[in-house]
DNA sequence: CGCCTAGTTCGAAACTACTCGTATCAGTAC
DNA sequence: GTACTGATACGAGTAGTTTCGAACTAGGCG
């Protein structure tokens, strides 16, 4: 078991809890384009697709997945989410866990999340 | 002024006054990855912008955008977003007039279109 | 016929993205 | 200490995109 005690790193805020978020693009800096470009790999919508119909409560660990890839494949999807305004990632201990930003996304891109979650993956 | 008496070439289904739409995929072939991909081009975005607040009842020709890219870049993306399903094109005589397939897209992709109405390309 | 127009096709250069192997790091357990 | 774990970073190969110039096509006009 992993520690759920967080480290307070670059604490900004009043403690949430959670540990520190990874580098991300503020609430208005996430740009349309960059979210469509991060959209058009199927791996990526298959990320965000699990994410946002697993427990919102709980982040996910890049192995909680499961897919067949190389760890460097899935650091590397990971990171092009984040770094577009997607996911937020935190990191627990070892493990580096991911949660969509729904708030975020919902006040910028209404209806942006649920064309991901209808989304099928065969015949879409 | 340029003709708008449509050729037949390819006529299948009843007249409806205008020439034949250049190949595209059906409907239920449009993927969402693929409109990802294509919109997430900043140019494109803005070609199905304009498009989207032009009148709807008047197709639009590439030189109507008055964008200042050679032609060949523009060929180049008209045929992605037509490819990709998002356009249509019906060539009337020499001109080649575009479409945004609104029907389509709001019946595969609730919401997409008004992401691409509340777009900004400066900040937005 | 030649010329203009609106657009295509081809090809090449520059750039970007995806994939993955390898090396590495920081905790945890023994 | 060693080994395992969950992940990162670097670098290389491959593939795809963007951009554009140059050559071309087809229709309309004089």
């Amino acid at each position: 078991m992993h520690t759920l005690a967080p480290t307070y790193a670059n604490e900004t805020g009043p403690p949430d809890e959670l540990p520190e978020r990874l580098p991300e693009p503020a609430v208005d800096e996430i740009r349309l384009e960059r979210i469509m470009g991060v959209l058009a790999e199927p791996l990526r919508l298959t990320i965000i697709q699990k994410l946002l119909l697993s427990s919102e409560d709980f982040d996910q660990t890049c192995g909680w997945f499961g897919f067949d890839r190389p760890k460097s494949t899935l650091t590397h999807h990971f990171k092009a989410l984040r770094e577009a305004g997607v996911i937020t990632q935190r990191q627990y201990g070892l493990e580096r866990r991911s949660r969509v930003r729904l708030e975020d996304l919902n006040t910028r891109f209404p209806g942006l999340v649920d064309l991901v979650l209808d989304w099928r993956a065969d015949a879409g």
